[in-house]
DNA sequence: AAAAATGTTTAGATTTGTCTAACTTTTATT
DNA sequence: AATAAAAGTTAGACAAATCTAAACATTTTT
């Protein structure tokens, strides 16, 4: 299956929503891909030709098997590339995501399969997402909740659900990234902020925006 | 100056042909890029638009200071990334040259200056080829002639001007690489092909075609 | 110097991916 | 249930990059 650079955009993004909703609209995937809705029913009529995703007028989009296995492959490239920028070439977590965006769509098997030797077979990339293998398949995510859904105290972070620059270079100044141990120190009720403390360093607040983008488990 | 892959491709083969001969011709840079005529024509007018190549109807093709100076920022990213699938990746000398046309296009700074350091900024590629500096300055090419001009005996192997696979298939199945030490032991006149040995190993010969493709220097 | 051959350009069409504007369907509201 | 609002689709247009076929220009041959 061939697919052009355009349709492996589509593909990973109704994969990413897939994944939180149920139904992929119209309107949402054009918001994600930064698009008009009329582009995405055009690229839609494509896709279901290709047999890569269910779709019929007015009732929104799914993946099917095979569109879900492609999808799983451009994750992995795209992840194996941001595990090569931060470990190899020194980048911070928070500059990978587009560069990864452009070397996700070189196709070639043997560069993906040996990118992975070379990096010593890694299984999450430098968000905290998992690696899919060379067969699409990727290790269920670490039982993990949302900062703001958290409910004790302690707590490590495991990943970050928004690859924004923005949002990451926020973490990076506030000194918040995987593996990161904080406390929570006050949750106020009128506006979901919520007040933590990293080891030593002074505690601060963070939105519920910010705090619903942090996945955490338990300490 | 934001330039398509399209764009990209054409600039790097004008250079390419501007380096043999002195006029690049509309059908010559067709072949080149496997393409036609006539969509060389409307290239040209978008590339004298950008200013990156002069060219009247009817006249041939050059590029401007600027046109050859981008031509060296994409010859760098390419021959870098080739240096880091042949020794980061293991790669073969006949396998990284279509790999490393994609990786190319690219385009980040960043990335291109992070990769030559984790390579140790290399000067020369996998075929030889010296590679230019982030400054599009590219350390000359040590002198060297094709082995069916060279008029010593005992030569070493510099560079491979040709890079298809299929030669470089041939060269390696030969056991000849960069660096290859050889002994011309006789050159016949009739079909100009050419009997070489090298180290231990039993002699052969080599057509007139392969002989004009390996660059050496006399030893 | 005219004719033939070769090389180059133009005109018009095609494909991919996008858009706007108008229209249709679905969903929500009263 | 009727209507308004929101969401989704269609039709027609456009830009990029390409093609074929025909016209045009240059070079080579006789």
């Amino acid at each position: 299956m061939n697919l052009t650079v355009a349709e492996e955009n589509y593909i990973k993004s109704i994969y990413k929503l897939e994944e939180g909703t149920e139904a992929v609209t119209t309107t949402g995937l054009a918001y994600e891909l930064d698009t008009k809705p009329a582009s995405v029913t055009d690229m839609a009529k494509k896709l279901k030709e290709k047999k890569l995703i269910d779709y019929e007028k007015y009732q929104g989009i799914n993946l099917t098997a095979e569109g879900k296995k492609a999808a799983l492959h451009i994750i992995r490239r795209h992840r194996l590339w941001e595990c090569f920028l931060v470990d190899k070439l020194a980048f911070s977590w928070d500059e990978v995501h587009e560069l990864a965006e452009e070397l996700e769509h070189v196709r070639s098997e043997k560069l993906i399969s040996r990118l992975s030797d070379f990096l010593g077979n890694p299984t999450i990339d430098p968000h905290g997402d998992p690696i899919p293998d060379a067969q699409g398949k990727m290790g269920k995510q670490r039982a993990q909740i949302s900062l703001d859904q958290a409910r004790t105290k302690r707590l490590e972070v495991t990943a970050v659900s928004d690859k924004s620059a923005a949002l990451l270079e926020f973490l990076n100044a506030k000194g918040i990234r995987l593996g990161t141990q904080l406390e929570v120190i006050e949750r106020y009720e009128f506006d979901n902020s919520i007040e933590i403390k990293i080891r030593n360093q002074p505690a601060f607040t963070i939105s519920e925006q910010v705090s619903k983008n942090i996945m955490v488990r338990p300490l």
